[in-house]
DNA sequence: GATGATTTGTACGTATGTATA
DNA sequence: ATATACATACGTACAAATCAT
């Protein structure tokens, strides 16, 4: 009786539901200020509207989704204070867990850091940006483990979760990805050398490019 | 008019439980570590388990209970180590809203900040602890609010409500009141500056003595 | 402004999965 | 290890509220 959940580890129908709509969201299938169907959304996955009506609250806790009372569900719309504020949330948070990282990272923690670094360089002297932005994922994944504070690695998190929808498309831009290497670059030579304040600064710079090439993109879209 | 909305906003019976189970945890009356039976909390609060397995869900999204699937919710068992991860985000946090505060607060939030806390000072030499950390939550806020950042502010409420069940007592430490004024004032003092970096220094100073007094409290405390 | 239609909120029943003897 | 007991997860039915006409 296991052969049906077989594919993906998938504990309980509500966390199923839960991810499929926040890619929905994150893929941009599901736009902000678009209505949520409970009913239809439990048409489409064919399941029954009460693991659907988990699942948005659980997505409203995340800030994904605003629910509001006998009234419905929302994709959340973000003004665009709101999305500054978050990417600055960003900045601040990342350069905490890159202070962190540099003070607490293990020694193979930092070799896993620097080997990855380096071997991004061939992604983007090849202009793979697919790659380089998997790549990105990971080392900014390594930058929230290595900070060793549980809280902070879900307060961070939580707020790439949420920032995801508006992130698309960030290395489209021109040189962007050279431009990525480098800030990378200063952080993780201010890790190694264990310099905390450095590697925080470099941190919160390079998201803020980031936040920059993301905030363009958005306003340059018609919403 | 309906009268009933404008009292309290009691819009759905699932944040009423939300509301009211967070209490019970908050006020230790549901200890970590407990167990959160459906039919149980249904009974006692003389509702259907339905909005009874809601609110769980997003008490669970808060991170105040632990939901297992197929295994039941608990209130969640922090341990001394994440228990101070959190402290120490919770430092972070309050640095980055004095930082921003200093740099941001509009004259009239200035001036607020800046009476209330010389106000203060007439409950640390009465001894009112009681009225005091009153004052003291309404102080923080703040400059939650100064920060005048909507996620930083949604960030440091989470944790702060996270680490409320923890912070009981926090001023029944000997001269921690009077000690509290002066690590405001601090605060205070570089904000009226607008030295950033000299207030986001100052509040994580503050929060960590407030996180070493109440980590020594539970700790101490064998319950 | 009232009425009908649609959608959310709550109650409850049944089956599956987990823990215990 | 098998079976039994029990709590949870999901589905369905009904009530209440919102909106559209």
């Amino acid at each position: 009786m296991r052969a049906k959940k077989n594919l993906i580890r998938d504990g309980t129908t509500v966390d199923v539901m839960v991810r499929a709509i926040a890619d929905r969201i994150v893929v941009g299938d599901l736009k902000p200020g678009g209505k949520l169907d409970e009913a239809t959304l439990a048409e489409r996955f064919a399941v029954s509207r009460t693991p659907i009506r988990e699942a948005l609250a659980q997505l409203a806790a995340m800030g994904l989704v605003d629910r509001r009372p006998n009234r419905g569900a929302i994709v959340t719309a973000v003004s665009q204070a709101q999305l500054a504020s978050m990417f600055e949330s960003m900045a601040e948070l990342e350069g905490i867990c890159a202070r962190f990282s540099a003070l607490r990272m293990t020694s193979h923690e930092r070799a896993a850091l620097e080997s990855g670094h380096q071997a991004s360089s061939r992604l983007v002297h090849l202009g793979k940006e697919e790659e380089y932005e998997a790549y990105n994922t990971e080392f900014h994944s390594c930058l929230y483990r290595g900070a060793h504070n549980t809280h902070v690695f879900e307060l961070v998190t939580l707020t790439r979760s949420r920032l995801a929808p508006f992130r698309r498309a960030q290395f489209r831009l021109s040189g962007r990805l050279a431009k990525s290497w480098d800030e990378h670059d200063a952080i993780v030579t201010a890790i190694m050398r264990g310099d905390g304040n450095a590697a925080g600064e470099a941190a919160r710079v390079h998201v803020n490019k980031v936040s920059n090439a993301s905030l363009v993109f958005v306003s340059g879209s018609s919403d």
